[in-house]
DNA sequence: GCGCATCTGTACCGATCGATACAGGTGCAA
DNA sequence: TTGCACCTGTATCGATCGGTACAGATGCGC
């Protein structure tokens, strides 16, 4: 028997794309097992706690990815302007331009108490307060900054369900841009 | 053995609610026919087609309503204030300020290819037109109306995720308002 | 070369899945 | 009152579900 993955990490891209692709009811253990090319000995053997685990496990390496390739550029940026910049580049990019689905959105759209309940609005509140924070560094007003926040994040959320229906890359990434704007110009005028 | 409903149109908020409530998969018979208050026997007589053909008829009663509900005032009204106005209601009630979630959305945001995609595409394609036609009656130039009709219709999207998400229905209400502010602009500045 | 922790395939478990069949009840029309 | 179309509960189907058990293969440390 081959070896097939070294650490339970490499298995993690082929369980996103399971439960990106059919949700968490419908990524059958078959489903998981055709995306990671693991059998259900590996998986469990990876993840003793079974679906419920892969799933956090996937929720965490996604908000693990967020915190280096967005909030921290966002946070450690000289310049806000910086900041923002980077995080635009790195979300077209992770989103494939609105053709990939935000699993994390996409979960929190869903059932109204359900299990990844918190580490959803813990994304989500992160992500929003961190851009507030760029703001108001850039001398944007406390209120301002929180509510231009939340229409960024809302708007990519949006931008990604929208493009995604519309089967529509370009949408995406014309929002991206018009975000974008709409934060120079509050950086700008502050 | 009591009659339960008189027609299969009966059926539809409690199918609806299972849907949104657990998702396509995650809607298993049992939990529809506990929504729904009906046996399997009764579920198949209205519904022949099972599972899918609940699915299409609650999308199918979701867009008419969206039609006589949102669209329709969008675009009969004489002045398109008036339209925007009675569409911001009907979406703040719709969605319970946010504390319900959308279904369309949600499976938009689900797999690449999936059955309902043609009906999600449409139900987006049919809001934005109807809103940029709105916003072009009002005089505002082709280009700037789809614009802002889909950042409109892309940031009521993200306001349900966030709302949601954060469990804040006033986000979803301060969004709604800032969304109907630059609209309003817009029509202003024709 | 040996020993052993680690990984993997397979068989299997009870439960539940979506769907079907059908008898029995119900209420309206004649 | 009778007949019948319509609605409903129940039993049951094969398939698949998530999860477990475990033997066998593998490759590393020694």
């Amino acid at each position: 028997m081959a070896r097939l993955i070294a650490e339970r990490a490499d298995a993690l891209p082929g369980l996103a794309e399971a439960f990106r692709e059919h949700g968490y009811a419908g990524a059958s253990l078959s489903v998981i097992g055709t995306a990671t090319g693991l059998g259900r000995g590996s998986l469990y053997h990876f993840f003793p706690g079974g679906k419920r685990e892969m799933a956090e496990a996937v929720l965490a390496n996604i908000a693990a990815w967020f915190e280096t390739a967005v909030f921290a550029p966002l946070s450690e940026a000289e310049d806000p302007r910086t900041g923002i910049d980077a995080m635009m580049v790195a979300i077209d990019r992770y989103f494939q331009s609105g053709r990939r689905a935000c699993l994390i959105g996409a979960w929190g759209l869903g059932a109204t108490r359900n299990p990844f309940a918190a580490p959803i609005a813990g994304y989500f509140q992160r992500w929003i307060a961190v851009l507030k924070d760029a703001l108001q560094r850039g001398g944007v007003a406390e209120d301002h900054a929180t509510t231009l926040a939340q229409d960024v994040v809302g708007g990519i959320q949006g931008a990604i369900t929208l493009s995604r229906a519309l089967d529509d890359p370009g949408l995406f990434r014309a929002t991206l841009g018009r975000l974008t704007a709409r934060l120079y110009t509050a950086l700008a005028a502050a």
